[in-house]
Order: C-alpha cells, then sequence, then structure tokens
DNA sequence: CTGAAAGCGCTTACAG
DNA sequence: CTGAAAGCGCTTACAG
C-alpha cells in the first residue's frame, strides 16, 4: 500500500509553494507553463490524489449527498434511486446512502441514528425517501431528529409534510389510484371487490382504504372487513393475504392490490388453489412495475412516472443547496397500465 | 440553517479545554464528574454534533467504505448490496454508493473515474462488484485504474483474478450451473436445448457457453448457432430472446436461460405466440432469484447463496483493512431449487 | 484528570 | 503570477 503524497511535498520537489499546486489543482488561476509543467511532472511521478477531507474542512462543503431509504431492493425505490444518483453524479455529488430496512412493525432507532451520521460527515443535503414519515403517525422522537436534520442541513423529503419543520416536502401520494381502479373494474361489472396489501398505520394505505370504503358506500355497496387483508408489499406478502382471502368464505370477484408485488403473488396463490386470473378472479395494482409487464397474466395497474419523480427530488434538494430554491407542486398524472389481469365479468 | 457550533466553542463555554472536550465526546479518557456535567449542558444546549470531516483528517481513517456496483437493481446485486450494508453498519462504517450502470457496449470511463473519486475520498476500504472486471479481456486503463486503487486503498474484488494485482479477488463464479441444468433437462429427455442471455464477452456467459458446447459434445449432440442468443440479463432481454428463437426454424424443447428475469421474459413471449411452459417447452435458470418463486410457472434454477457471499465480501474487506488478511476461498455450493418450469419430454 | 500546542492536508485573502 | 501564513475542526503525545 503506497502512502499517499501531499501538497506539501508536491510543492517542496517541484520548488514552488503549496499555494500555486493547490491553485494549479483547482484551476482556479493561471499558473505560469514553467512551474505547471514542473508540477505535473511530481504529481504524475507519485500519482497524487488530493484529499477530499481536507478540502471539505477547509472549504466547508463535501460534495456529498445523503439518502435515506427504506429498501433499494424495491422496484419504486431503485428507480428512484437511479435516477437520483444519475443526477447527483452529473453535478459532481458523491452518495452516502443508508439503506434502513424500516419495517413498520420493527422498532428502529436506525433512521435517527442515520440522521444524526449524516449530520456529523457534513453532507452538503439529505433525500429523504419514505421510511418513518410514511406512517400516519410518526414518533415524536423520529420527528425531532428529523427536524434537527432540517435545522442542519437542506433536506428534501419524499412524503407528507410537517407542519412547522425546516425540512422541504415532496408529496406523490397519490390515493385517486385506487378510484381509477375501482371505477375500472365496477365498469367490468365487479361488485365483490377485495383490496390487500400494504401496512395498517402506513398513511399511503390508510389512504386508499379511506378511497377504496368510500367508493364502496358511494356505490352502495356493503363493505366487508373480510375483503381487506393488510400486509407488507412483497410478492410473498400478496401470496399469503391470497391464501387469506379464500379462506374465509365472503365472495369476491376481482381484489386491488397495493403493488405489482402483491399482485404477482396474490396471483400464484390463486393459481396454486385452481382459481385463473383474471378468468376466476381479476386483479390490479395501484402501484404498477416492469415486473407486471412480464408476469402471466400481465398485471393491470396505474404506473406513475418514477423517473421524473426522482429528478424533481433531486433537482430540488440542489436547488436548495444552491439556495435557489423554489417551491414547485407539480401533479404526477398517472395513468392505467392496462395488462390481461382484468376481464368483463360474466363474459 | 443553524450554523454548527465547534469544541472550541463548547470548551469555552464550558470552562475546559478542547482536549477535554474531545476526550469527552471519545470516551478514550475519564473525564471529572464536574466538567463532564459542564461539557454536556453545554453540547446538549447547542445541540453540537462534532465534525466527522476534521476527525477524519486528524485520525486518517473515514469509516467510509466505497461500493462500486454495476446494477443496484439487479437482484443478484441487490441482496449482496443489502448484506454487505447491514454488516458494514453494524462496524461503524457508512457506505459511499458508486452505481455504474455498467454495460458491455456503452463506453464508461465511469468506473475509473469513481475509483479515482474513492482515492480522493480516502475511504478506508472498496468493494469492487463486477463491472468491467466480467469481462473476458478487462480495457488495459482499465486495470491500471483498478490496480491504482489497490495500490492506495485496501480493495476487494468479487470477480476472476487479475495477475500482479494489489487488489484482494473473490471468485464466486460458477460454470457448474450450466452442468447442473443440462444434466437434468437431459435426464427429464431433452435433447435440443437452448442457451439464451447473458451478454458475449463477459467471462460467465463464456465459461457458461463452453460448459455448454463441451455438453453438447460429451453428449454427442450437434451443437446448433440457431439456438443460442446472447443478450442482456433482464426480462426484456429473455422476451427478444425467446422471440429470437422462435423465428428461426431450429427445433429445440428447453431452453437454458442466464437467470431468472430472463426465464420469465421469455415464459412470456413463448406465451405470446401461443407456447406454454413446461407442457411445449422446459425452461431451466442459472441463476435463481426469489422472482422465480412467484412466477407461473415457478422457474427451476440454480440457487447461490447471496447473503452468504455478501457476507464473505464484507468480511474480507473489513479484515484487509485490520491487517489481519487470510485468504481464504471457500466453495459457493449452490443447488438446483426445483419449480414447475421443466417437464420430462414426451410424458 | 487536564491543558497548551502541534499536526492532519488542504484553501485563500493578503501582500507583493 | 506567486508565496507566507492563517485557518478549517478535530486528536493526541507531552508535560504537568
Amino acid at each position: 500500500m503506497k502512502e499517499n503524497i501531499t501538497i506539501k511535498q508536491i510543492a517542496q520537489e517541484s520548488n514552488v509553494s503549496m499555494a500555486t499546486v493547490s491553485r494549479y489543482l483547482n484551476g482556479t488561476v493561471t499558473v505560469s507553463d514553467e512551474k505547471r509543467q514542473q508540477i505535473e511532472a511530481v504529481i504524475a511521478k507519485y500519482n497524487f490524489t488530493p484529499n477530499t477531507n481536507a478540502r471539505s474542512l477547509s472549504l466547508g462543503r463535501t460534495m456529498t449527498l445523503g439518502i435515506v431509504i427504506p429498501d433499494i431492493s424495491n422496484p419504486y425505490f431503485y428507480s428512484l434511486f437511479l435516477e437520483i444518483q444519475k443526477e447527483a453524479t452529473l453535478n459532481g455529488y458523491t452518495i452516502l446512502l443508508y439503506n434502513t430496512s424500516f419495517q413498520q412493525n420493527r422498532k428502529e432507532p436506525e433512521e435517527e441514528e442515520y440522521f444524526q451520521k449524516l449530520i456529523q460527515y457534513r453532507v452538503d443535503g439529505v433525500l429523504v425517501l419514505g421510511g418513518q414519515i410514511d406512517l400516519a403517525s410518526p414518533s415524536p422522537s423520529y420527528l425531532q431528529a428529523l427536524n434537527r436534520l432540517g435545522d442542519s442541513l437542506p433536506v428534501v423529503v419524499m412524503g407528507h409534510p410537517i407542519p412547522e419543520s425546516p425540512c422541504h416536502f415532496l408529496d406523490p401520494e397519490n390515493g385517486s389510484g385506487v378510484t381509477t381502479l375501482f371505477h375500472y373494474l365496477y365498469s367490468l361489472g365487479h361488485r365483490n371487490i377485495a383490496f390487500i396489501g400494504g401496512n395498517a398505520g402506513v398513511r399511503i394505505t390508510e389512504t386508499r382504504l379511506a378511497a377504496y370504503k368510500k367508493l364502496l358506500d358511494l356505490h352502495r355497496l356493503d363493505s366487508q372487513p373480510d375483503l381487506v387483508v393488510l400486509t407488507d408489499y412483497y410478492s410473498q406478502d400478496g401470496y399469503q393475504a391470497a391464501l387469506s382471502l379464500m379462506e374465509k368464505s365472503c365472495p369476491f370477484t376481482a381484489v386491488i392490490a397495493a403493488n405489482d408485488n402483491v399482485a404477482i403473488g396474490a396471483i400464484r396463490a390463486f393459481g396454486d388453489k385452481g382459481f385463473s386470473v383474471p378468468y376466476d378472479i381479476s386483479i390490479a395494482s395501484c402501484d404498477h412495475f416492469s415486473a407486471g409487464e412480464y408476469s402471466i397474466p400481465r398485471v393491470t395497474g396505474i404506473a406513475r412516472d418514477t423517473y421524473l419523480l426522482g429528478r424533481l427530488l433531486i433537482d430540488t434538494l440542489l436547488q436548495n443547496i444552491r439556495g435557489t430554491s423554489e417551491d414547485i407542486s407539480i401533479d404526477f398524472s398517472s395513468s392505467l397500465w392496462e395488462g390481461e389481469s382484468c376481464r368483463t365479468l360474466g363474459k
């Protein structure tokens, strides 16, 4: 392991001052040809790489961005992440990533610890993509930690705004997905519609559930508690939820799933019990992923433009860092992606 | 945005020296009760958070680890990542993540730039998970950059060893997967077996292809160039590859796919053309993901223990950092996960 | 147990 | 265009 050379040694060996080497490296001021060549020679000789740490210390910025994300393995989050990382890199930033594996039912002080770490690392800005902020009621200690973070750094949070917080909020939550799906299934003749996936206590789940119940009400349909099974967001959860629906003896012909993973798991479970989608049961998803385009059947669901959302998030953060923040809120119109998982009832 | 207080100001306001504050913070030496209380009060008052940057500079280590990864959205890589991040966090490290979106056919100096950045950031160690190292012949400039990285920092590379490199290598490559799958399909009576997915020029693809051809040879079967379609690793690639197989008029009854995503895409394409898996065509995957457990049909494939591999990678890196490196190579035995995508021919 | 001081490796007014 | 020097915010021998 070769020791790293410092600017000081470069300066000595090329007979110039540290200041000149620094200026050469940063290109802030023109350096005379003669000195430049000497410096370049010595840098090449030792393969010198300046220490960003020291630079950050004297400059007061680190050119790093912190991202706190619940689950990088979730398609929704990694598509956001990929776009964010791309833009960040283009702007010269490096990303400190904290994957919190946040789960509703597990007590994790992790997020709060990570917020603290990000302050310690003096990142230039932070993006909080979901996590405890998604709960209907985040804990006081979490809110305090988040506010403290926002007090110290530019912070953009993807989630429901907290009043009086120093953070900036972008809320992509879209309860209307359920409305679209419900209308769609209703128009196909379905009247017994189940709802699966999504954790209780999570804001978006509560919003969707409220929409679901309201729609039942408006259509003068009975609300059947047995047709609602809340779980997590993965295929295995959809699988379990579907099994659970079948165990209860409440009839249904259609299912609204929290996302494509849940839908795919449910389809698999129905299949295992001898029911076919869409012939026996129709299913639609609140959150369309690319996985749903290759499944059998393809899953009909609400498609959101995650890339644009990711770009909006990082742009907003960069603007905050530069102090040119403008609070724009644009509408992320979602659209229905029609697969093959729904059919007209009785046809 | 509140300005960050420094140790110096804490020291002044609590009537002790900076040294004492520092010692209190690090718990290196016991500080008298009296002074401790004063310090604690002032720290609480200002919500002081020490600057890791300055700390790193004087300590000579940053408690950060760099990870260079081709595609975090790939299940193989994110399961590695999740395990690595978990262990890293437990050991107090924060991760700088560079997702290179590495693609074989796109010229990207990105990886080399990232190596350079990691040196600049003086991370304590680097994990390189695939990328250009996976090519059958990585470019000279890449190898030079990688060696330079290894010269400056402890580096663990997941990939085929480069002779005389200062980096440490862990090679999980397992060409035997193809052998297992081939034997399996052969034993079910299949004789016309296609091979799809995986980029040409990528080492593991070449290895698998070589194994595939050797097995054809050993079984005295004709090698049909039309039955080999190399593409990328995603569902859309499997879809295209399957379409391409069907267009050619070379008969086949079974397909070996590079991974579950490719297999799922292929199953979808066969379905779209009226062929059913496994009734008309059997398909098996070299790399089993959890997605293959919920697809219709479930995909039979080679399961690898990604979590253990991730743990081995991070453990090896941490040992290198601590200077207690021992070059263990353990065998990652893989096993056949039996889904429903293969059946006995003609039965 | 505690303080004064030097040092980590850069940057940047200030003066020439 | 260039240099000497102070400063960024911490840590840690050294001396008490």
